[in-house]
DNA sequence: CTAGTTGCAAAGAGTTTGCATGGCG
DNA sequence: CGCCATGCAAACTCTTTGCAACTAG
C-alpha cells in the first residue's frame, strides 16, 4: 500500500476550512459555524463543500469530530500537534452555557475505568451536566 | 410548595408508554420503535404524543435518555426502582449495554470539579460512553 | 485533459410546533 | 367544566445526494 495518494486537490476551499479551524485551536465549530463565518468574510463556500470537506478531514485524522448533544450539530475540532488530549465539558443545565475544561482528570478517569473496569470511554461524547457556579451559587 | 402535582394527567397513552418500557427494562427503545410497537398492537399512539411524554418520563426520572450514534435517533431506557445514584453508568455504544459502576472515583470527580472548577455535576445525568470489554476487545 | 471538486436544489431523517378535538379529574 | 392531552399536518434542523459546471495538477 503506498502512501502516494494525488486523490485530493489542495483547493481554496479545503485550505479556508482547515486553516480557519486551525486558527481556532482548541474550540470546536460545527458546521454551520463555518458557513456562516464564511459568507460574513465574502468567501461563502456552500454547505455541501464544508461537509465533504469535514469528513475528509475527518478520515485524513487533522480533525475530530464531537458529539455533544444530539439534536445539536456535530462539533469539529483541530488536531494540534501538541498532545491535545481534548478537554472535556460541563453543560450547565440551567443556563446552558457549555463550559471548556482542560484538566487531568479526564486521562486518570479514562485509564481508570479501562484497567479497572475494561470499559473503553469514548472521551469525545464525556459530557458532565450540572450547574455552574453562577447557577448553583444563587439556588 | 405541595406535592400535589394535577399538571399531568394519568392518561392511557403514558400508561402505555410506560409499561411497555417497563417490560423492556434494560432494553432501550427509540421513538420511533415505540411508536411502531403500538401500531402493530392496534393501538396507535401518534408520533407527537410519543415525544412529548418521552421528554416528560426524562424529567420525571423515570427513565433516561442516551445518544449513541449520532445520525441514529435518542434512546430510551426504563428506570428500575433500584437505587441508580451514587453510580456511574457506562454505557455501551456497540452493544447497548448499560453498566453500573460502584467506584469512589465518582466521588472524587465530583468534588474536584467542584473546587477546582466550580461546578455541581448531576450525577443522575452521568453517563460515559464507550466501548465495553467484549466490544473493544473484538475491534 | 481528466479526475476530483463545487454548490444549488431537493431529498431525508428525526424531532418539534400549531391547532382543533378529545378526555381526565 | 377546565385544563391538559392527543394527533394530524406542516415546519424545522442538520446532513446527504443528484447532477451539471468547474478547476487543480
Amino acid at each position: 500500500m503506498n502512501d502516494k495518494r494525488p486523490a485530493s486537490y489542495n483547493t481554496q476551499q479545503r485550505k479556508l476550512i482547515l486553516d480557519y479551524m486551525a486558527v481556532l485551536g482548541d474550540n470546536h465549530v460545527t458546521a454551520g459555524q463555518i458557513a456562516r463565518h464564511f459568507e460574513h468574510e465574502d468567501a461563502a463556500i456552500g454547505q455541501t463543500t464544508i461537509y465533504r470537506h469535514l469528513e475528509k478531514l475527518v478520515n485524513d485524522g487533522r480533525i475530530r469530530k464531537y458529539f455533544l448533544n444530539e439534536g445539536d450539530s456535530a462539533c469539529y475540532q483541530y488536531i494540534d500537534n501538541k498532545d491535545c488530549q481534548g478537554h472535556f465539558h460541563l453543560k450547565c443545565e440551567k443556563c446552558g452555557k457549555l463550559i471548556h475544561l482542560d484538566c487531568d482528570l479526564l486521562n486518570e478517569i479514562q485509564e481508570h475505568v479501562l484497567n479497572k473496569h475494561n470499559f473503553q470511554i469514548n472521551m469525545l461524547k464525556m459530557v458532565f451536566y450540572g450547574k455552574c457556579k453562577e447557577c448553583f451559587s444563587g439556588d
